[in-house]
DNA sequence: TTATATGCAAAAGCTTTGCATGGGT
DNA sequence: ACCCATGCAAAGCTTTTGCATATAA
């Protein structure tokens, strides 16, 4: 059995980005030869569902738990083997934790902290991916991945100099 | 006693922007009332000298206490301090370890990782700040600091096209 | 059937905190 | 003198690892 499952449409959810994952997924891990075990499965099917944002592992491995099956130490492992395949973006926060969020195989954003809330917003930009492409040419370097974090405060309107 | 102090010139450093951060570390530490204890100057004058590359507190702690002075738990408190002042730079790796460096008071870099050896080199580049900017004023935010972290590889002839 | 996946519990590693002592101003 | 800074050791966290058991293929 595979890794693609069937979900009723979500409200709010880009289920075609949902759906292209979980392929991408299915593809992925059929091909590197791993099994469909209780807590891959979960944790894959809950990423799809909810992954769509910044999440913990300790935020997954309670999503996963929510469902029934996974511990800790699977979703770790897990978290890991998706990560290695390329299906999952991942941040190490100021915190000391990382989050993870399902990489959409087509185009990808980067996030903005807003530091009076400590809300994360997801943004992107052709104009800041063009300008890291150029730099990437400048180093000689061909480019495998890149983060980008912003952090900053509303701009109110006294702020406009 | 301030925090400013003297050394002989070294092959290879920035002097300049040792001798700027040093100022202007002397001159917030003094204005947030902090005293200088050996700790605290220890860890300054390390950072003053070699912290212009990203080093792990750990780094850190070897390093002052090869000049006598600190401990784990002073390093770690003064870091804080450094980095709310906003005199230091902060990376959280992959490998959950977060590195500092001193904050060059005028104009900043960001860091490429080549993914074959694990060397980190520094670039700037205006035309990334520039797109940065510019995402900025789209989101409505006052950019407080932003982090952008590159990885590659070298690309050979071979890559090119 | 056989190698892999899972889960518990213990271990590991970075970072923070409590508290008594030493030191700056 | 007074309060801050320091250092040791213990505690707190996230994340990793060992190992016996369950399970996918």
């Amino acid at each position: 059995m595979g890794f693609i499952l069937t979900y009723g449409t979500l409200a709010g959810m880009d289920a075609s980005l949902r759906d292209r994952w979980l392929a991408q997924a299915d593809r992925r891990l059929t091909g590197a030869g791993l099994r469909a075990g209780a807590a891959r499965t979960g944790v894959v099917e809950f990423l799809a569902r909810d992954g769509q944002c910044l999440l913990s592992a300790q935020e997954i491995t309670d999503g996963v738990r929510a469902r029934g099956a996974g511990s800790a130490a699977s979703v770790y492992r897990v978290l890991d083997e998706l990560f290695e395949l390329g299906l999952l973006h991942r941040v190490d926060g100021r915190d000391g934790v990382a989050r993870f969020e399902i990489a959409d195989p087509e185009g990808h954003h980067h996030h903005v902290v807003d530091e009076t809330t400590g809300e994360v917003r997801a943004f992107s930009d052709e104009r800041l991916e063009e300008a890291i492409r150029a730099v990437g040419d400048r180093l000689g370097l061909r480019l495998t991945s890149h983060d980008v974090i912003l952090r900053g405060v509303p701009a109110q309107a006294a702020d406009v100099d």
